[in-house]
DNA sequence: AACAATTCTGATAACGATTACATTTTGAGT
DNA sequence: ACTCAAAATGTAATCGTTATCAGAATTGTT
């Protein structure tokens, strides 16, 4: 690969003229200017980003730390991150932690040691590895979820408010016995949406059966597995909030296995509204999140945090019930 | 950030001995590799990559080029990428390209000039114009797809056979009208499986109707359109081959709009076998891409690449029919 | 033609690590 | 105690850039 001196000796100027050029900050003339570019041109010269870099001390790169890339969730909030890094010449770019701590700890070592200019965790597990390791100081803020010390900027929705307002409107239609398949208590974001579920039953005088509530993993399988064993056990329940689309979708067919009809039989309202909500049969009655403005939001906080600009410790975007064909009056 | 030098400092040594003990290339009495060790703890020192990899000129890294991040088939591959990079203490990165040619390139120079060790690409496209702009030299390969020169190794399944066994089960069931939902024409893998699809029809002695094939983006809401307008314009179509699972659903829900029901009226055979096909209903009866295995595969590929040790250029592996209730005798 | 002000350009010191080479220290064997 | 090899450490060059500073070339003004 050609270097920088390369160029140099080829255009015969000295190295710092070519970087001046690269960089072009003016104060270099037109006819040596056209003379390197044409170095440049012949030799496929590509600057080192790593030495840039190096010296720069910055990198206009951030990462963006996700727990399972399988879950479109994410890759639509990623979308908006991206979009927003790139009209700023951010580069933006992903890691997987497929919820594994082990693998949280390894990749957010790595990035330290990257030098990236900063991070959009969508994780708050990943976070709080972070501040336990004291590599604070890294600009870093938080989408979807939040550190319950509130010591990370973060951007998200109201979860307690959206999961309260989904079971509201399971209730309103007259339902009495109603589930939660709520994902890991470890998740704050579940421990919300449960919350929400609860304050629901509680403004209705409606007596909380804690065996209503299941707790998967964000699975298809583990919503089908969570949703059966919910309807084997409480054959009462008529209706199931699931804090997330993908359970939900995988409780669906729990209830048709079992020969409920949706909604007549079981009405089913989902979290999120993944794309794929609109494609069930049933489409899902769900909470939209504005996932994109998430991304986006999240990437301007991360910005003014690294331009060392005053950032707006939570930002809560606007959330909205979606009834779809899903959910129905209790007969 | 502490540095090297601040750790030597702290510790009483040079920075030669520090790095010593970092690289524990052994060399270094137990009693200063012990004091050094402290010292790091003490400042809490990260070792800069971008200085070390500047130095060692190679980065231990791969970046791996994905045309969507919203389809669950790239998330898998991808995680069979990422488990075989960690046995060999590589570090994968994502970038997603969002099927758009200016991010592409975009990203392509930035990588060259990131010095990454290697690039798996899930896009032919991708790999295009890397070649184009001369950047060969840099170890690659493709997974999924190919590049039709053979220039770059690849690693997937025999998309031509695999279509062609889809559309033979269609035919073995007795169905004679069969639509055909496409992805774009100008990628290797959708030009393969209508191919295979033909390659059916012929060996059947079917005559072509190019009006059953329809090209779609391989979105849920391209199959949900693309389907529609092959109902509506070919009624007496009474089956369909998707070159995509995520098609293949988009497709059952305008069936299901125009009063088909499947499989008794309208059998859909999608590709892939996304996790998602299990939960539908019906269940998608489809092709089983052993994407994990791709991604492993692919990897291991690109090391062997990265080390000088002579590669295979082409790696088809296994793919299987899958057939679930989306699928039955034509009445 | 002389001079100052301006614009270009080049040498060189960083950035933070690794490593070849030189040097010192250690320790075993006599 | 002395020698000598082996082990431990230090010095300094290097990776490919950018940025500071100083010097050279150009321009404009009188």
């Amino acid at each position: 690969m050609a270097t920088i001196k390369d160029v140099a000796r080829h255009a015969g100027v000295s190295s710092a003229t070519v970087s001046r050029v690269l960089m072009n900050q003016g104060n270099v003339s037109a006819k040596t200017a056209a003379a390197v570019q044409k170095s440049i041109a012949q030799l496929g010269y590509h600057p080192n980003a790593l030495a840039r870099q190096l010296r720069r001390q910055h990198t206009q790169t951030i990462y963006v730390i996700i727990p399972s890339i399988d879950n479109t969730f994410f890759s639509e909030v990623y979308r908006g991150i991206e979009s927003e890094a790139l009209v700023h010449h951010y580069q933006a770019f992903l890691v997987n932690t497929n919820n594994d701590k082990n693998q949280e700890n390894l990749f957010l070592s790595a990035l330290v040691q990257k030098q990236t200019d900063g991070i959009i965790s969508l994780s708050a597990a990943a976070a709080t590895g972070v501040i336990e390791r004291q590599v604070a100081g890294l600009p870093m803020v938080i989408a979807c979820q939040y550190l319950e010390d509130g010591s990370l900027p973060n951007v998200a929705i109201d979860n307690i408010a959206a999961a309260k307002e989904a079971v509201t409107h399971l209730l309103d239609l007259g339902h009495r016995n109603i589930g939660c398949l709520s994902g890991p208590a470890t998740n704050v974001l579940y421990r919300d949406r449960l919350t929400g579920y609860l304050r629901a039953l509680a403004e209705h005088d409606i007596p909380v059966n804690m065996g209503y509530v299941s707790y998967g993993n964000s699975t298809l399988q583990s919503g089908y597995d969570r949703g059966l064993e919910l309807l084997l056990g409480h054959p009462e329940i008529t209706a199931v909030f699931a804090a997330g689309d993908v359970m939900a979708i995988g409780s669906m067919k729990a209830a048709r296995r079992l020969g409920r009809r949706i909604p007549q039989d079981y009405a089913v309202v989902g979290f999120d509204d993944l794309d794929i909500t609109r494609f069930c049969d049933p489409p899902l009655t769900t909470i939209h999140q504005p996932m994109f403005e998430i991304g986006k939001y999240s990437m301007q906080t991360l910005l003014d945090l690294i331009e060392g600009k005053p950032t707006q410790n939570q930002r809560l975007l606007e959330y909205r019930l979606i009834v779809r064909e899903s959910t129905v009056e209790h007969a």
